[in-house]
DNA sequence: CCCACGACCTGTGGGC
DNA sequence: TGCCCACAGGTCGTGG
């Protein structure tokens, strides 16, 4: 899945393409994704011109000029891939590259520009729905969520008063995306190590000081992340179907049994199960 | 209210 | 080579 940093990559790499732009045809290969499209979904996105394209948390949002904003969530295996026409060997007419994987390719966007703009999810996780812009905020996927990890509502006070009392483990504290928007099980395992955290660690009972230090490392990791354009696991590539180098960097996830890179510690990455997802980290620096 | 867990869906990789 | 199980970036609903 597309974390934070991933969904900023992917919402950059389609702005340029969408924003400004009219919707000429939107085509709706399967009535659903994981929840049902909503009510003449393809006929209430056709005809409108998008005016700017956002992101909260793992949301995508494209405000259009009807009054209806576009939601859009990747889920684990969704992306978006943009083909640009083609200038054919006939004078005047054009042709895009072959879909790779049409079988899970269930949404297509077409531009008056001529681009296309195809979603494919394997697992259909993802979903779609078209909301009036003016009632965003009380949305059912945002009405809940905390603030956004890089903006500047986000300091210790706020995770300290946000996890104040909790029994449930830190890890699973920073999942929770009522506490901070937009963590997934890759940073949250980065930025827990990186801040020397127990991912065990009742939330509640990280003292204030860590919990700064917490703040700053969530800031750093997807900042790096962003700017190195997102990770690259199985599924992820960014809306021009690159691939993301962040990958390379990561220090435990997806590491089990490789040394600490901790300096001096001398660890060994270990992985266990929390909350039905695995966990990376070091026994040895992380407390 | 808080928290843990199963469900949703498909593909892939590792072990035997 | 082939089969089967475990696991994968997320969120939501249920039930204790």
């Amino acid at each position: 899945m597309p974390e934070l940093p991933e969904v900023e990559t992917v919402r950059r790499g389609l702005e340029p393409v969408l924003v400004g732009r009219r919707l000429t045809r939107v085509e709706a290969r399967r009535p659903d994704l994981r929840f049902p499209l909503p009510d003449r979904f393809a006929a209430r996105l056709e005809g409108a011109r998008v005016e700017a394209l956002l992101r909260r948390a793992k949301y995508l949002v494209a405000n259009l000029d009807t009054g209806e904003t576009l939601i859009a969530h990747l889920g684990m295996s969704g992306r978006f891939t943009i083909r640009t026409p083609m200038q054919s060997m006939a004078p005047g007419a054009f042709y895009y590259a072959d879909d790779p994987d049409p079988t899970h390719t269930h949404i297509v966007f077409t531009t008056d520009a001529g681009d296309r703009i195809e979603y494919n999810d394997p697992r259909r996780f993802g979903f779609m729905d078209i909301a009036a812009t003016a009632d965003l905020a009380g949305h059912k996927s945002f009405r809940t969520l905390g603030p956004e990890p890089l903006g500047p509502e986000f300091d210790a006070a706020a995770l300290a008063a946000a996890v104040s009392g909790s029994r449930q483990p830190v890890k699973a504290a920073l999942l929770d995306q009522s506490v901070v928007a937009g963590l997934g099980n890759i940073y949250v395992c980065e930025a827990l190590h990186l801040a020397g955290i127990s991912p065990m660690r009742r939330a509640g009972r990280v003292s204030a000081r860590r919990l700064g230090v917490l703040v700053e490392t969530i800031r750093v990791v997807l900042e790096a992340a962003i700017a190195a354009g997102g990770s690259s696991l199985k599924d992820f590539a960014d809306a021009q179907g690159a691939l993301g180098y962040f990958q390379h960097r990561f220090r435990v996830y997806d590491r089990e049994g490789a040394p600490c890179q901790r300096e001096g510690c001398g660890g060994v990455v270990a992985r266990r199960v929390q909350a039905g997802r695995s966990t990376f980290y070091c026994p040895i620096c992380q407390t």
